[in-house]
DNA sequence: TTGTATGCGTTATCAA
DNA sequence: TTGATAACGCATACAA
């Protein structure tokens, strides 16, 4: 498998490797018309096909893109990456996509792999734990713009949703139906999203004058969420609505329902603060709250392309409103 | 954004280059102490980050491989992916997707991109409608395995579940509890996953002694699909039981039976050949034919990998049996 | 144990 | 209109 270089295909077509090279970089102008015969016919003959990584090297430039996300099997993030390799496509940018599993360390070390690999420009999904890092990209000028989640005290492009806005009214809803008894299941409050989707609901709560029960709020990671709701769903007290803070939550919830024989929609009213696909299969009345993943990615993307070409301007953040379904 | 090279390093330290390079390479043999020490200093102090670029252009390994999906939307392609994924993660490889959106001219200008970007290996999820290209790398012994689909007159590796057989059980399952009207939905029968399917089907149907009632095979693209279910449940003979070929028609199916009023399990029996997410919470009895996504997927990693470290084997077809549930 | 020289396959500068 | 030549940042054989 010897590559064929640049320097065969000049000697085969009897010129130089810069004359290829013009060639190559449609560069005619000056070009005659039998050189460039020639130079095509070898090409062809030999088979050559130009190797980017030199050029790259060269150009400092490798016309692909980072995206960090953290959690792949997420499918909000796999919404948002698709739009975001739709975008550059049209550019003809190629987007490397990693996993950094909710793990700093992994996050961390995605982020330095893929600088040294030259990419230029990165979109993350960060985790939040990795301040200082994110901070000396944004210092030194290197494009990146931040999904999904806030980054605290950097002044960096970000592009999100009113998490806390869309919950708030969600809760809402539910409290006008008449449920009093509302449960919050979530992940570890480690993250924004998270947190905000949270401070949404209490103040929900709160505002309709309804005492905030924190047996109802129900902190745990995924594989312990059963048990939790095992005990929330043998108190005294029992919810009648739940909010799933995003589509894991909403699996183990309904795995666990499943097992006890309850059904959504009759014995329990849910809302799920996240987009699910086949969500219109479901023959079961839930209420949703989508992100506009799409429309969220493509900002970022546009964001991040524009730092790419140095088309500066001061880092902002995007708030995208979600929608109630 | 300056970016710092080893000759900086190599400057601030009062070394060579060379010795950068060494102890980059953790080549610490022959070093001494204080030169480790000073290296490392100066590396810090600048905040030195390697150039993989101008590595792989040396060492010919980029640490890249691609995967040509053909088609993202496509769940299955998602989980294989994700195998693959965390396959080449334990080696320190990193994967490029690209979506071929089933289009043969877009494949062939990724096949050719990742190429000139150096991947190391390509797997892909063929249109079947490249095979000069196919051909081509394989004779440059370009490390290349095929996924779900097989390739004609080419003795390559691949990855495949055993469409016919598969579905030869699914519909002889039907027929067994008294089915005699099945139809049989698919998309247009351009790849070998889909005609084997049909080969399954019409083989059950057979075997049965029922006559093959062409009006229960629908062909169609997406968009046209719900057009011809129309024409199929306005016809005499409706059917009792349908086959998707795979999640796209699912979902198709789905909305269809939703806007007639119609539901699964109940006024009709469902098998779809594919995993969907969350399947686990829809209420109704659907059978799904599941491929052993993250096997397959793994599997193809693994051949990759060999090739691109030459541990070369004949060309072999790996065939994994899905799973009815 | 460390340094020098050379090459990887391009592009860019300048001269011819 | 084309060609020499020097980068790009690193790795490696060989020399010291």
């Amino acid at each position: 498998m010897e590559r064929v270089t640049m320097a065969d295909v000049a000697r085969e077509a009897g010129v130089s490797k810069s004359t290829v090279s013009q060639y190559l970089n449609k560069r005619y102008e000056y070009m005659g018309e039998k050189t460039k015969q020639k130079i095509e016919e070898a090409i062809e003959a030999l088979g050559y096909q130009p190797n980017f990584l030199a050029r790259s090297l060269k150009q400092k430039r490798t016309s692909l893109i980072g995206i960090i996300v953290a959690n792949i099997t997420h499918y909000f993030s796999t919404e948002v990456s698709r739009a975001i390799e739709d975008f550059f496509h049209q550019y003809d940018l190629q987007a490397i996509v990693c996993n950094a599993d909710d793990d700093p360390e992994k996050e961390k070390k995605y982020i330095e792999m893929l600088r040294a690999k030259q990419v230029d420009g990165l979109i993350i999904f960060p985790t939040g734990k990795n301040n200082d890092l994110y901070e000396s990209m944004v210092k030194q000028g290197y494009p990146v713009v931040f999904v999904d989640r806030k980054v605290e005290n950097l002044d960096v492009y970000s592009v999100i949703t009113d998490n806390s806005e869309s919950t708030y009214q969600a809760i809402q809803h539910f409290i006008k139906k008449g449920h009093r008894n509302i449960a919050f299941v979530v992940q570890p409050l480690t993250v924004s999203t998270r947190m905000e989707r949270l401070h949404g609901y209490k103040k929900a709560v709160k505002e309709a004058g309804i005492e905030l029960n924190p047996n109802f709020i129900i902190e745990a990671n995924i594989p312990e969420m059963k048990e939790k709701l095992e005990s929330l769903f043998s108190s005294e007290e029992k919810p009648t609505a739940i909010f799933a803070a995003n589509d894991r939550v909403f699996i183990a919830l309904g795995e666990f329902l499943k097992e006890k024989g309850m059904k959504f929609g009759e014995d329990l009213e849910i809302v799920v603060f996240d987009n699910i696909p086949f969500s219109q299969l479901l023959e079961t009345p839930i209420t949703f709250i989508i992100q506009p993943a799409s429309e969220m990615g493509r900002k970022a993307a546009e964001l991040l392309y524009k730092q790419i070409n140095k088309e500066n301007s001061d880092p902002e953040v995007f708030v995208f409103p979600s929608k109630i379904i």
